[in-house]
DNA sequence: TTGAAAGCGCTAACAT
DNA sequence: ATGTTAGCGCTTTCAA
């Protein structure tokens, strides 16, 4: 085995010096003139540190300090666009503050999702970040008592838990009026989760828009209960084999509506002309999909920025947010998925 | 502040149960017998721990370990579908270990990269895996001394660094060798990073391809110089101003082909009639895009997962391995952006 | 079969 | 203005 050239430690430095660590720590923390430590002094020690290409083991000052720097994310899928947008937005924002950021992937289990909270949690992380897979929260309730913890996407208003989202009734609402305002009035929705508040806001505000315009709410025309492209994909099977299909389907994600897409184009149907379709979620790559499709857009690195920013603030122990939660608004993107009817 | 519940400690077991903290931490890391602890023991303290719920402090095992069971991440973007499908790759690969991963985005900066490796070396990584952004490797050579390292994507043969990668070369050579047959003698390509290993390898494949078929090579038909979707957007803008357009074009990643696919769909030419396209980089969602492009696939995931194995090899000391790298092999996919000439 | 004690590298309270 | 020392929570050598 070849030397390993491990790193440096303050006593090595110290020997090398003839100064004491205490010392030289109190020097490179900044704390040089706090202590009074002479300006000669501490020239010979971060000349000293420069010239040895001292950093500090992080882990030794973690165990020492209670915190590591470092914050925990879970979420369901790093692959999907939606979620390492995400991930983006957090670790631009935390490597600002010198924090890193320790990655655990739920592949949508909720019961990996307890089990990542738990390593986390062993890992002496300051803070933790989660996009919960699941309709259950006692586990994010019970860490929560111990570390501080941002929820985004899915959350519980009924719950202490403090979150970060998109308006999700809002951009519901938009969209199904979007959709009457074509004339459309037999609108389908594919769900995601039922019992998720984002799902169940959309759900919402569907329901408002249509009640608005007076339409009746066809309950078979709600199908779904997935976030996945198998979901798009069946549940659009379904609907175009109906006697009478929907015009307008509005999809709860863009992998609901990857799979929608894929079941239109394999019944040679086309969009707009045989049905059109609006997805919450804009997709990253939607103005290279065959059908560019409108979408609510949600503004995704930023809910990443904002969570950074809120558990730093909870760290630091600042709490001036009078909210439990954010809710940031969303943006309606029209392209060509939409046949007008008028 | 409400209380803290911080986690149980060794110490705190140990004043629970009367026995000593290096009893209990044999029988619980498994060397109860080892260490011939009486059954009884054994299990009042596994039940206590039980109990109590304890879980060791991973810092403090950490430290007196020097070895923290946490893997050190650098990639160029995360939320670019090829990084996050390595990274999903290797995160599930290293829980299954109990290891974690500490993800840093390099954000295609080559300081950012070098800054990334400092942090991780800090944090006392027990390894490292990095795409690299740049050409230059002298920061990877020397983070070598001390941790296990792989690279996947770029690297660098001439140098001792263990690398996964693709069979870029035969990709390469495979794709344009399919264009040929289909009639094809003008084929542009929008290159990525020159000095890149895989980039001068689909160079090097795209040559003989050509040479083999006694086609002269236009030089002018190497474009591009960067792995983004501008670069395929600008470079394909210009290929289209031509007098006499290539027939075909080979892009080199699937940023580059999304950049084309928007310049070609702006000037209203069609894919395949007007020019025919295939794309090293198979994209997740290819199959949704307006024009499903031949690709040259990459076994992306699989990069992570082998990755994986051969640092946790490394870490635990296994130098099996003869070969310095591993090129995994590509797949062509056939779908429907070639026009056959003939 | 179990306990005592050292020590990983750092910071900070307590000397001097 | 700087040094000594304790201790974060764990593992492991040495002792009994």
């Amino acid at each position: 085995m070849s030397k390993k050239s491990s790193n440096i430690t303050l006593k090595d430095l110290a020997d090398k010096i003839g100064f004491n660590v205490s010392t030289i720590s109190r020097v490179l923390n900044g704390k040089g003139d706090e202590y009074r430590i002479s300006k000669e002094t501490q020239k010979i020690i971060k000349d000293a540190a420069k010239k040895h290409n001292f950093t500090p083991n992080l882990t030794a000052r973690g165990l020492r300090l209670k915190k590591s720097h470092t914050i925990g994310i879970s979420i369901p899928d790093i692959s999907n666009p939606f979620f390492s947008t995400i991930v983006r937005g957090l670790e631009n924002e935390f490597r600002k503050s010198g924090y890193s950021i320790v990655l655990c992937d739920s592949q949508d289990k909720i019961e990996i999702e307890i089990e990542n909270l738990q390593i986390l949690k062993n890992r002496n992380v300051d803070g933790l970040i989660v996009c919960p897979v699941g309709t259950n929260s006692d586990h994010l309730v019970d860490i929560l008592k111990s570390i501080p913890l941002i929820i985004i996407d899915r959350y519980f208003p009924e719950l202490p838990l403090q979150y970060v989202s998109s308006n999700n009734y809002q951009g519901a609402y938009d969209a199904v009026n979007y959709l009457v305002s074509k004339g459309h009035r037999d609108i389908a929705c594919i769900q995601g989760i039922v019992g998720t508040s984002p799902n169940d806001e959309r759900i919402r505000g569907y329901r408002d828009a249509l009640i608005k315009h007076k339409i009746d709410i066809n309950e078979t025309n709600i199908v779904g209960g997935n976030y996945n492209i198998e979901t798009g994909y069946i549940e659009t099977k379904l609907l175009l084999t109906r006697k009478n299909p929907p015009t307008a389907m509005f999809t709860f994600s863009n992998m609901i509506s990857l799979g929608a897409l894929k079941a239109i184009k394999e019944d040679n149907k086309s969009i707009p002309e045989d049905i059109s379709i609006i997805s919450f979620d804009d997709h990253p790559y939607s103005d290279f999909l065959h059908t560019p499709l409108n979408s609510v857009r949600q503004q995704i690195a930023l809910m990443g920025n904002i969570s950074a920013k809120l558990i730093l603030d909870r760290i630091k122990g600042v709490q001036n947010y009078e909210q439990q939660g954010v809710l940031l608004p969303t943006e309606f993107i029209e392209r060509q998925s939409v046949k007008n009817l008028k």
